[in-house]
RNA sequence: GGCGCCGUCGCCAAGUGGUAAGGCAGAGGUCUGCAAAACCUCCAUCACCAGUUCGAAUCUGGUCGGCGCCUCCA
């Protein structure tokens, strides 16, 4: 069974045939380091982590490339916010129309690391407001996520020689041309001789020529064209190049990088939807321009995060910081939100922000994952405490009941057709109740077994086996169960403001009332505990409590 | 304005020609001191209209509504 992925280059969901048997080259554009990062790029990473996993789960040699932008005109921009100061002349853009004074603080507080750096350094400015935003994206904002590993985080600004020979090439091609210090890509030659340009994006040629003027004084022949090396501007960070100083356009890093790091042409190229156009057009157009031949057999793009219905993004200011997300919930909740999606599909937050009065009382995103991660937790808590340490004798076997074998044959079908996590998750879920339905069968019942309770364990350690082998896949419920729950009982009372204490001395007391069979005062302490947002569960091994979320 | 995507149960969300996965919420039940949890049962014909087809949520045309890209954007 082959992995079929909807390949946006042809527009149609076909088999994923590599270049090289059993190997992967896939690059996924990184980010512009001039930035904290937002739950827009939580989701496209977190996607692209499931799909590297599967592969790697596949059995596939993988040689994963994710970039750093690290030049260009926004870190330029923010370098020079930095450099004007708090009180200087700089203008905001809608991104900070809401900053509230906590966010003003943190940003000058940001603004002053990176200030003290520059001063014991003798790069530029805007060298290092990337180096630590590459810092912020490696350790805060994705670190606590556990990402399946880069083999190769390329960065422009160490790989200046290759953007320059690539540019040489297109020009040498003829797809490009020099115009007062910049070099463009000549859009229009290059569709005179392909008649490529604008197939991943699906927009016409002469459409894009009619659509804008070049206005005057602009060094491009035809709107189209875009700049592969820029000229150098005043305090600016500048390399030398046959055009002069200058630094290197947009697009180009990504086509020389990739080249570089995985060869060309390479299996899958993906990133968020938002990239298809200019950015990985260009990337193609310029690429195949200079090498001559295919750049990437298949492109992959992730839906966007919307916030009511509208684009997460910094310029719009309605986006959430990675750093504000782990404050609602622990990563292995977020990684639960995104899987429950289809990579290409939306993923909208707003019933989690709005909670007008009238409007009916639904459960955020974020709670229902929360939730659902819990139960998977305590369901596999309970397989695992059913099939318990002593060995299962050799006589037992297997139940008559293929739930509990075919997990990961299902599983596989699901990630096979287009990395379906959304129905792989509803699969496992499906499992999960399995393995309850084992675990709520009576002592009797299993008596009855053919093979009697040592096969009704094997049977769960059978499922609870392939259940944490596709979860790991996922990357989630990888941690003990009890610890697990621990965690986020522990995340969900700190967030509540609940007191932990408090609880735990309430529930002491309501098992030493429920041992009298004071059932009056117990049915008193429950409704107390209520109260606090917490919620008892009695078990034949005493009480247990938990977080009401939402 | 151009190009493109989307509209599936109260909410979220799979499903791209063969007769609607899953989750949340809701109803009933088993279990329980009572609950909760767990499990069982029930709960949609797919924005609207017309067409193609033996057969359409899935294809075509139109209408209405939402969004995205066209400037930076995961």
């Amino acid at each position: 069974m082959t992995i079929q992925i909807n390949n946006v280059l042809t527009r149609q969901k076909s088999p994923f045939v590599p270049v090289e048997e059993n190997k992967l080259k896939i690059y996924v554009c990184g980010v512009t380091v001039y930035g904290r990062c937002h739950v827009g790029h939580l989701r496209c990473y977190l996607s692209f982590d499931a799909i590297l996993r599967y592969f790697a789960h596949k059995g596939f040699d993988i040689n994963y490339c994710r970039n750093f932008t690290d030049i260009d005109d926004k870190i330029i921009a923010r370098a020079r916010e930095i450099e004007a100061g708090k009180d200087g002349q700089w203008t905001q853009n809608a991104a900070y129309a809401d900053y509230d004074d906590t966010q003003w603080q943190e940003r000058f507080a940001e603004d002053e690391i990176i200030r003290k750096r520059a001063e014991s350094s003798e790069r530029h400015l805007a060298e290092i407001v990337s180096d630590y935003f590459i810092d912020i994206f490696t350790n805060e904002d994705f670190g606590p996520f556990d990402l399946y590993p880069a083999t190769s985080e390329p960065r422009v600004s160490q790989h200046i020689p290759e953007v320059i020979d690539l540019i040489q090439k297109i020009i040498d091609n003829g797809f490009a041309y020099e115009s007062g210090g910049d070099v463009y890509f000549d859009v229009a030659a290059y569709h005179a001789k392909t008649g490529a340009y604008g197939k991943l994006s699906g927009r016409d040629f002469t459409q894009l020529m009619e659509g804008a003027r070049v206005t005057p004084g602009d060094k491009k022949r035809n709107a189209p064209d875009f700049a592969l090396w820029k000229s150098a501007a005043p305090n600016e960070p500048t390399w030398t190049s046959p055009w002069g100083q200058g630094r290197p356009g947009w697009h180009i890093e990504c086509s020389a990088m990739s080249d570089k790091e995985l060869g060309t042409p390479f299996d899958i190229h993906g990133g968020g939807k938002d990239l298809i156009f200019p950015h990985h057009e260009n990337e193609i157009a310029q690429s195949e321009a200079g090498l001559g031949h295919a750049f990437c057999n298949t492109w992959m793009h992730n839906g966007f995060v919307t916030v009511d219905g509208v684009k997460m993004s910094k310029s719009l200011g309605n986006f959430i910081t990675i750093q504000e997300a782990l404050k609602m919930a622990p990563p292995e909740v977020w990684r639960t939100v995104v899987l429950s999606t289809h990579y290409a599909s939306p993923i909208d937050f707003s019933r989690t922000r709005k909670e007008n009065e009238g409007e009916e009382a639904v459960r955020g995103t974020i709670d229902i994952a929360f939730d659902r991660l819990e139960y998977f937790y305590e369901t596999l808590k309970r397989a695992d405490e059913a099939v318990g340490e002593e060995a299962i004798a050799d006589t037992a076997k297997l139940l008559d009941d293929d739930r509990g074998t075919k997990i990961t044959d299902t599983f596989e079908s699901m990630m096979n057709d287009d990395f379906n996590t959304a129905r792989a998750m509803a699969s496992i879920g499906d499992s999960m109740k399995y393995v309850n339905e084992l675990c709520d069968m009576k002592a009797k019942a299993i008596k009855k077994l053919d093979g009697g309770r040592d096969s009704w364990r094997l049977t769960l350690q059978t499922a609870a086996t392939e259940l944490r082998k596709v979860l790991g896949v996922l990357n989630i419920c990888n941690q003990s169960p009890s610890a697990a729950l621990a965690s986020m009982r522990d995340f969900s009372a700190r967030q509540k403001g609940i007191d932990t204490e408090k609880v735990n001395g309430l529930m002491a007391e309501r098992a030493a009332a429920r041992a009298e069979k004071n059932w009056a005062r117990s049915d008193e302490i429950r409704d107390e505990l209520l109260t606090l947002g917490v919620e008892l569960r009695d078990g034949v091994s005493g009480s247990d409590w938990k977080v009401i979320r939402s």
